[in-house]
DNA sequence: GCCAACGTTGGC
DNA sequence: GCCAACGTTGGC
């Protein structure tokens, strides 16, 4: 990391299918690369907005009890999502090349796992909290930022 | 499994 | 560039 690039940590949430990859996955695993985003806005939040060092709400979504589970950190910066590449993926995307690759993705690294996961329905239970992107009506974006005051809030819960 | 909300695709 | 059809997300 280089003075250039240093600023203050930008909070995130990132959300998986816990069947997928789990928050006890990225445990074991300590590093992740964060492939199989295929969505725009999701993919300029890593490209553009991510920083190594930035922390990272680790949300588990589609499941029994969806929610914030653990924490993790942005461990690089983007780069090209090499599984656009390949065409045994189901992430393959025929119209990316790797002179002009479409998808970006950021490594992940573990954190800590929550004493509890903080879950959604709680969430939406704290007025302070009301405007957070995540709770915003038919939101379906998987990556995307989170305020300092909304970080500090939700870490206070759990 | 249902379905609302939203993004993408493609015909015109 | 419009917009209907279609696919996906993700809570419930």
């Amino acid at each position: 990391m280089t003075a250039a690039h240093s600023r203050p940590a930008h909070y995130w949430l990132m959300k998986s299918e816990p069947d997928a990859f789990s928050i006890d996955d990225l445990k074991r695993k300590k590093r992740e690369a964060w492939d199989g985003v295929r969505n725009y806005q999701a993919r300029n939040f890593m490209r553009d907005g991510m920083r190594p060092g930035d922390r990272v709400f680790f949300y588990h979504s589609n499941c029994a009890e969806p929610g914030i589970a653990g924490l993790a950190e942005v461990a690089t910066d983007a780069y090209p999502d090499p599984s656009q590449f390949d065409p045994a993926s189901k992430y393959f995307d025929p119209g990316a090349s790797r002179d002009k690759p479409r998808w970006m993705l950021v490594d992940v690294k573990f954190v800590k796992k929550l004493p509890r996961v903080i879950t959604l329905d709680e969430l939406k239970g704290h007025a302070a909290l009301a405007e957070m992107a995540l709770l915003r009506k038919g939101n379906r974006l998987s990556v995307m930022p989170v305020s300092a005051e909304h970080w500090a809030y939700i870490l206070a819960l759990a």
